[in-house]
DNA sequence: CTGAAAGCGCTTACAG
DNA sequence: CTGAAAGCGCTTACAG
């Protein structure tokens, strides 16, 4: 008795009766070139003994091994949505993910990326032919020197939520400017005029916080008797509550305030109690991120939710287009997934 | 000017004077074989050239890919901690897992696998020739009849937290007797006699319900004067507060309950809030797995805290090890974690 | 101690 | 419309 053998794309020829180049060429799906007849029969011959192509030896044929390396740490609920819609997406064009991350769970908040290890990661994917990249904002500054050999060899990176100004990669964010917009016309439409930002982390790995203010501000200065103050936090965001409370304590105080994120609101929060201010009937909150906490403050808040699913389906199409499809040989550039207002009870009309 | 063309083995081989097997060999790490110099000079050509060996090649040569496949979906943060364990575990060695997983977040606590798409994952992964395959209980159970495919072709296989009958796959779970001892003898030696096990969903994919109810019960019983009396929930646990309302209103009533997971533990905690008994001054309860809420639950559960990183670790150390190591050949087997009970503010002693 | 040759399982010019 | 041959970049017997 012979040991189960896995076939071979030379069985599958013998057994259809044609060569292994034509069975080769057929399979791949380049069937114009033979008979209707032949096609049928090697289809039906690669069934029958369960052959598959081993995607190693085709892989370095063709130069595609249909995988996609992945950087990104499944930190919190938005990212691993953001994993899955990479993972779905891919899955589709029968593709895989590689993912790899640095550190574990607790120390995820700081990922300050050990940029030995980081390059060992690249390495590793890249021994393996990865076809593209994905990776997650500090990455993509971190490696910013790779990311240029990368572009040379030409393997497509996505960098997710960071708008970067590097010339060697896509990026796909969440739609700042349409996303705040839209919390400044709410709170406009509200009758407020006198609103304010509370910003935070404006880093370099970071955009997405000085992006959301500066839409924000001029969003609310479209309206012409509305104004705008903006106040940051420290750059590691620790004295929100104290900047919260100058900030309703003073003269000036804002009817409405929005805050970059559901971190900050949640601050506000705390300082408007401590004040004796109520939520929304002496001032108006809006948040952002939609945090899991968000739906259970008091009272809950509004805020701003992403679509994580889709940005991860997104940049995993954005190197499938890149690899074959419609963005091959294309400039390089930035999606922006717009995200949706979630309209709780932290905000209500303006006092007259 | 030449294109940065990728550097070649021959290349190598070339800049070092010696042949292309020689240069493979060392490379490899064979270096008894050759003279101390030429071994030198090919780690220094390698180096020096950026030379980097192409999995891909390697991997239909020698059978191994260096990747294992794990079908583990990110669905809390138990499970990215066990995803973490085994990321840290096979980068050390040089591996990388290729993870894939089926629907979304808000999709997965059922994880009714399709097993169509669940084949057709298993079959991505093995075109691209992992070396072994990590699963979630699930699935373990899903594909049993693949497993014998998988066993037979020599890809080792381990099933993390469902310990199987199935001859066809490792498995690693947590040590249910130990952890469910340990809180057997906490409460009885706190002085309670009176014992109650609350369990539920004791399905066939989730063996550490049982487990852990049996466990409980056999640790309490080596006291002589001590009962356990057991409940169970109906099968989707829906109705634990009903449940926990009778057990805490019989006559019988326990001074103390173990839960085999926090969620029966928080039904515990409403019950008796409801028939007015206090804990841990009229009840004392212990949960299971420490999720996110057992903290801050008033008082803070006492709960068993499980260890996902060494779960994980553990179980792509067993792959690792049936590839080549210590396990390769030996009969298969399943790895108990140790647990360990977080003691808070849900127990106390007995009432006399 | 070292190298020439065959081979892994496919794909791709190229020739008919 | 189809096939024989060369080649992808390594590893591994095998021969010296």
């Amino acid at each position: 008795m012979e040991p189960p053998r896995v076939p071979r794309l030379k069985d599958v020829a013998a057994a259809a009766n044609v060569s292994v180049s034509a069975a080769s060429k057929i399979l791949r799906g380049d069937q114009s070139r033979f008979g209707e007849d032949t096609c049928r029969r090697v289809a039906e011959a690669a069934k029958r003994l369960g052959w598959r192509r081993n995607l190693l030896v085709s892989g370095i044929q063709t130069g595609r091994t249909q995988t996609v390396g992945v950087m990104i740490p499944p930190y919190d609920s938005f990212w691993v949505n953001v994993l899955s819609g990479i993972h779905r997406r891919l899955a589709e064009a029968d593709y895989l993910p590689i993912t790899v991350w640095q550190g574990d769970l607790d120390h995820m908040p700081h990922f300050e990326a050990d940029e030995q290890e980081g390059v060992r990661q690249i390495n590793r994917l890249l021994d393996r032919r990865v076809d593209g990249l994905i990776m997650w904002p500090s990455f993509g500054l971190a490696y910013e020197d790779h990311l240029a050999d990368l572009h040379e060899k030409n393997v497509p990176v996505v960098v997710i939520d960071h708008s970067s100004d590097n010339p060697f990669c896509d990026a796909v964010t969440t739609n700042e400017t349409q996303a705040t917009k839209a919390v400044a016309k709410h709170l406009l439409d509200l009758g407020h005029r006198r609103i304010a930002c509370i910003s935070t982390r404006e880093s370099k790995s970071q955009t997405w916080a000085l992006e959301r203010r500066d839409a924000f501000e001029n969003a609310v200065h479209q309206q012409p008797d509305a104004q705008c103050m903006s106040w940051r936090l420290n750059p590691i965001g620790s004295n929100g509550v104290e900047v919260a409370r100058e900030l309703l304590g003073s003269e000036l105080r804002p009817s409405a305030v929005f805050a970059v994120t559901d971190h900050e609101a949640a601050c506000v929060y705390e300082a408007a109690a401590s004040l004796g201010l109520s939520i929304p009937a002496d001032l108006s909150v809006v948040g952002f991120a939609d945090l899991d906490f968000a739906v259970s403050m008091a009272p809950p808040l509004s805020t701003v939710r992403q679509r994580p699913l889709e940005i991860g389906a997104h940049a995993a199409s954005m190197v499938l287009d890149r690899l074959n499809g419609p963005l091959a040989g294309e400039p390089l550039g930035c999606a922006k997934i717009d995200a949706d207002l979630i309209l709780r009870e932290s905000t209500g009309p303006a006092r007259r």
